[in-house]
DNA sequence: GTGAAAGCGCTAACAT
DNA sequence: ATGTTAGCGCTTTCAC
């Protein structure tokens, strides 16, 4: 005859939330009748006549399972973790788009953590895992990055995306950069420029090696002489003007430029700009990433488009399978960027 | 004397997780010592010989706590909910960034909820209630929308940001529209032009409708005739070229064009290129939000740029203040734009 | 087909 | 200063 709000020890957060013992004393049936009625995989275990009344009282009352009370009992969450360095970086947004299509297809929820500093990095995944999160995608890791190990070590059903894991130990789901490389360098081939540079990434990032390597391999099976190469410090439009500035100064110059990302070929137009010289013009220039409005500056950037949705959407799916025991068919899998020819590349002036 | 894998009933998720009591066990002591010495509250009830013991067993074993068993236990989760409409759109990063701020800072996580369509707002908002969210976000309100109702009825702590109520019931963060508005008519107005139109958002967004309240409000305080106005569908580039074509279809064409946000104004760029109109020398053209590399495409945009960052920012914080406890003190908090003069915007011809 | 009972891992009275 | 005890709300054996 306890009434819903006789409860006693701790005080519940919102004033007298319905439990499952209130459904199940007002339809007259046991708890457990209540759990099975309201779960839809052990719903045909009730007589439809329970059932109906049982569904009458939770609506009455306004019930709404506790989730951490039944992953607490089952010891299964629905909670992913989701590890980002910049969520205001462009390729992150339709990254996560695609991991939460997946995730909320099957009612989990991200957690998200902006880690801006990797520093942190442990300890937020230390948090994570007090969620008791069911599984993990990381879009920070660096090359040989400690997580790695930290995370495997946990046994945490983990995929990376937008990064491979060098050690092969984590799944993973990327874009391919060396034919994204590959791509660039035969489109300004095929416009008559043999002297060809770039502006890599960071050198720590497998994206910022992997799109180096690409860049090079794809001169090498062109022929073309090995391009000046400079690596900038970071991904960004201040880290592009610095780079473009020193490859200016070294003579000579480049009849192209392929950058490693989009903010690093604008800040390369605006130390072309600065310096009286015209894109393409002067020098060819190519992006790495499609961002939005790349279309609309002057000249409209040539570049290479990301499946950035579609790289999130697979890592969840891979990262679910893991949670589910599937067997891992694919380690790492490589999705096909695909050349976007602007107006920023043009030939090789007779 | 159970071992940890010795636990029965429902098998645990990873191999043998260390919970309390086998720290408890490890350092000879009652468990609620364990619970006392590892919480910073009430670390200092317990003798600091004992707090080594326990701190090194918990280490030893590699304790984590299990928040979801402290969740259930107090009643207090640590997530908040976020409801956006769109997370691919530029605004949303920065003031999601602004949130996780502030949430990371009180060891709170972010539940994040795309509701691409707004009929599935019930739905959702019942999924995060469920996990016992302590508080709300919402940027997805439209006027007078029913989430608004429910979740009132809720009890929810809940604060709007980008969006104010209208009913007045819920807190909310937002960028004072109207004062944006006479920003980029003043300018306008001072480089000669009298003859101003206004590309409107949805009248059924709270800042659709305040933009255009505000546009009109700015030409009566500067004495300039009522302008042109046509509703966009929507905050789309797409849309912004709809609702251009219709006003340059009807006579006679205005020397200004402010639109309620920059894809629109991108949008009314398309369209004057087609049909061979120059900007800023034919029609000046105000953006709204400054979106990132709208200061590159040509002509650079014009535009009011809104502190998106703070806004997420202040809205937290308000939510974190209304869960607490403590006595709202405003109830909208309206912060100031600012006005983005670039290249857009032209003196009328003489 | 339904009920009884146990317990997930933790915290907070209430002892002592 | 530490131990005892009683649950938070739910699911899942195990009986009947």
């Amino acid at each position: 005859m306890t009434s819903p709000s006789q409860r006693s020890t701790p005080s519940p957060a919102s004033p007298a939330a319905v439990t499952i013992r209130d459904v199940a004393q007002a339809a007259g049936v046991h708890v457990s009748t209540v759990s099975r009625a309201l779960d839809p995989n052990r719903r045909q275990l009730i007589s439809a006549e329970v059932l109906k009344q049982v569904e009458a009282a939770a609506r009455r009352l306004g019930y709404r399972p506790n989730r951490t009370a039944s992953a607490l009992r089952t010891g299964r969450s629905n909670f992913i973790g989701v590890l980002l360095p910049d969520i205001t970086n462009s390729v992150f947004p339709p990254i996560l788009e695609g991991i939460e299509a997946s995730a909320s297809a099957r009612h989990y929820f991200m957690l998200i953590a902006n880690v801006r500093d990797a520093a942190n990095g442990k300890a937020v995944l230390e948090r994570l895992l007090a969620q008791q999160v069911a599984g993990l995608i990381m879009a920070t890791v660096t090359r040989d990055d400690p997580l790695v190990e930290f995370v495997t070590a946990t046994g945490l059903p983990t995929v990376l995306v937008n990064r491979a894991d060098d050690s092969g130990r984590l799944g993973a789901v990327v874009s391919d950069d060396r034919l994204a490389m590959k791509f660039a360098v035969d489109h300004l081939a095929q416009l008559g420029h043999t002297h060809i540079a770039h502006l890599a990434g960071p050198q720590l990032s497998p994206t910022g090696l992997g799109r180096r390597q690409g860049f090079e391999q794809a001169l090498r099976d062109r022929d073309l002489p090995p391009g000046q190469i400079v690596e900038c410090t970071a991904y960004s439009r201040e880290a592009g003007r610095v780079a473009m500035q020193q490859l200016l100064s070294s003579a000579p110059r480049p009849q192209a430029v392929v950058c490693c990302n989009d903010l690093v070929a604008l800040g390369a137009y605006d130390v072309m700009h600065a310096a009286g010289l015209r894109v393409p013009e002067d020098i060819s220039i190519t992006g790495h990433n499609d961002m939005p409005l790349v279309d609309l500056v002057a000249p409209p950037l040539t570049t290479v488009r990301l499946p950035h949705r579609e790289l999130g959407w697979r890592a969840a799916e891979m990262m679910f399978d893991l949670i589910l025991g599937k067997p891992g068919l694919a380690s790492t899998v490589v999705l096909r960027p695909e050349l976007v020819i602007r107006a920023s590349t043009a030939a090789r002036p007779a």
